[in-house]
DNA sequence: GCCGTTTTCGGCCCGACTGTTTTCAGTCG
């Protein structure tokens, strides 16, 4: 089983718990065990026979790992099982409605029977809810609406649209006099790929305690608010009317290290910190970093001087995941992570020539704007007609004209020849190896083989990138690859063979869609698969995309050197070649 | 159910907001 499945058993059996009333601790250790199990490298899988392995992940220990080994077993645990006799599983369900938890559904179960979110809907328009303890207008009132925005949209929003609501969001907090730092945190500042609501922090005079209600009251006239969820002293909570849920805290100069770090997150991350500050005789709060024996403040005003004070480097959002970082940290030795200015080349992007908008010279002219040295111009093959793909007659002419385009650059950046050539139904490829062979970059994508057996794919795959000439694995294979266990491909053997597996950025990627795993980029680094960072441009402003791809190896832990196109070109036209 | 410079028992992160209350329980992040 999946890693992904097995945590969401784990995470299953803590919200039964829950709502049975079970012991907290016992609930959050489930809780920590489907996070590690989340945030594991290693298929469990494969250590799911050797309980002494799965005992090393730190929050899994002797039950736990019995636990796993019964869920890859069977499918499931005794716990579990008990609890799903008891209770209707739809009840998880109800506890995604805002303001419902597990106290309120194991109310709402036991005294009403519902256990669900429709026999919710049907219990409030019969008005049943109000004959229950602590149900009054408002709360009533809050939960037709939950099911209402529930039906709505149950969704997660990308990260760009995420970080465009911040951007609107902070320059309109910044026109008050008085906020003068406005920060996003949460999981837009971690570079989650998605988003499921927005924290903003702000600061400034303002913000102090004896002013900060304007401030507040200013956060709330925001004009594209939809509805008011919160304001308290210094929250305001809103959804816009794109169902974006936002959450500013608007909070004084000297607590803003302590609240940045507080709200960037994650939870995990957060629990750990706090765990090892009161180790070491300290209590963290969103405030300061205090001295448990007399209350001073020991750090408060910047990240770095609060990790500092606990022993550690400051550690990078993108890997505050609560896995192993914070050991990483005290052991000095945190990854140098990949930083957007080591790339040198963006080797994935179309033109006119088929289902681009700019031609390959305004390509290269927005690449050399951003400091590149080489692209990579890779138009799409003929078994994508509706793309206008080319056949090895124009592929020779493209050819022709990106050689012709690189000489008129004189030097100022490097055009390479490339192709987004199809892996066939049977593996074979869509342009002839005559062709093939006088490209500098192949890129392999799977489009028609999702029409194939599942089961047949890996070895078509593998097929495919035995070919000499396929120097990428491309998209989507990316994407297939990770839900390996939906289309049965044996991730291993592929990221063995590859001679480099291409993240890339989708522009046009619905939340579903883009779902590229840090576990298995690591997993591809480690398997001595190539890394390429790129990103599918179609117009010459979508290469400003690139960002997004960086956040993403980042959070993988990922480093300059292991991604291929932060090399001189030489180096990285050999990197392309396995084994070299 | 996990974990150990408090080490095999007895702990386990912290504070704010809301609604329905008059001292608090439940939810949320």
């Amino acid at each position: 089983m999946e890693n992904r499945a097995i945590a969401r058993l784990l995470g299953e059996t803590a919200d039964l718990l829950e709502i049975s009333g079970g012991d907290p601790f016992r609930i959050r250790s489930y809780r920590r065990a489907a996070e590690a199990v989340e945030n594991s490298a290693e298929p469990l899988s494969s250590l799911a026979r050797d309980p002494k392995r799965l005992q090393q992940i730190p929050g899994i220990g002797k039950g736990m790992a019995a636990n796993i080994e019964e869920i890859e077993a069977r499918g499931s645990t005794p716990l579990r099982d008990e609890l799903l006799a008891r209770y209707h599983p739809a009840l998880l369900e109800l506890l995604k409605l805002p303001g419902m938890g597990p106290k309120t559904v194991a109310l709402l179960w036991e005294s009403l029977q519902v256990g669900s979110v429709e026999q919710l809907e049907a219990a409030i328009e019969a008005g049943k809810l109000r004959t229950l303890p602590r149900f009054g207008d408002k709360l009533v009132e809050k939960l037709r609406r939950g099911v209402a925005d529930y039906r709505k949209n149950s969704g997660r929003f990308l990260l760009d649209a995420a970080e465009e609501a911040a951007e609107q969001l902070s320059r309109y907090l910044l026109q008050f006099g008085g906020i003068t730092r406005v920060t996003p945190a949460g999981s837009l500042r971690r570079g989650r790929e998605t988003v499921g609501d927005l924290d903003i922090l702000a600061t400034g005079p303002a913000c102090a305690e004896d002013t900060v209600r304007d401030a507040v009251a200013h956060t709330a006239a925001y004009p594209p608010i939809a509805d008011l969820i919160a304001k308290g002293q210094n929250k305001v909570s809103f959804h816009l009317r794109s169902g974006l849920q936002v959450d500013v805290r608007l909070l004084p100069e000297a607590s803003y290290g302590a609240a940045l770090q507080y709200f960037t997150g994650s939870k995990t991350h957060n629990i750990a910190l706090r765990q090892r500050a009161l180790k070491l005789g300290y209590s963290l709060s969103e405030y300061a970093l205090s001295r448990l024996e007399d209350g001073s403040v020991a750090a408060s005003g910047g990240e770095e001087e609060i990790y500092a004070a606990l022993g550690l480097d400051w550690i990078p959002p993108e890997l505050r995941e609560g896995s192993g970082e914070i050991e990483a940290a005290a052991a000095r030795s945190l990854p140098a992570l990949i930083e957007q200015a080591d790339l040198r080349g963006d080797v994935h992007m179309h033109t006119r020539a088929t289902d681009g908008r700019n031609t390959i010279a305004e390509m290269a002219e927005a690449a050399i704007a951003r400091g590149y040295e080489y692209i990579a111009i890779t138009d799409h093959s003929k078994n994508l007609a509706m793309t206008n793909g080319l056949d090895d007659r124009r592929a020779l002419e493209q050819i022709r004209r990106i050689r012709e385009c690189d000489a008129e650059m004189e030097g100022r950046i490097r055009i390479l020849a490339g192709i987004e050539v199809d892996i066939l139904g049977d593996g074979g490829l869509d342009l002839s190896n005559e062709v093939l062979a006088q490209m500098d970059v192949v890129i392999a994508s799977v489009h028609s083989l999702f029409q194939q057996p599942r089961e047949e794919m890996t070895a078509r795959i593998l097929k495919a990138i035995e070919n000499p000439f396929v120097t990428i694995l491309g998209h989507p294979t990316g994407r297939l690859l990770l839900r390996r266990e939906a289309y049965a491909l044996d991730l291993v053997a592929i990221l063995k063979r590859a001679a480099a597996l291409r993240v890339a950025v989708e522009h046009n990627a619905s939340p579903e869609r883009l779902d590229l795993r840090d576990v298995d980029l690591r997993l591809a680094s480690e398997m001595g698969c190539g890394i390429v960072v790129n990103t599918d441009a179609h117009h010459t402003s979508h290469l400003d995309k690139m960002r997004y791809g960086i956040r993403q190896l980042r959070r993988a832990g990922l480093r300059k050197q292991d991604v291929l196109n932060t090399r001189p070109l030489p180096e990285f036209l050999a990197g392309l070649r396995r084994g070299s």
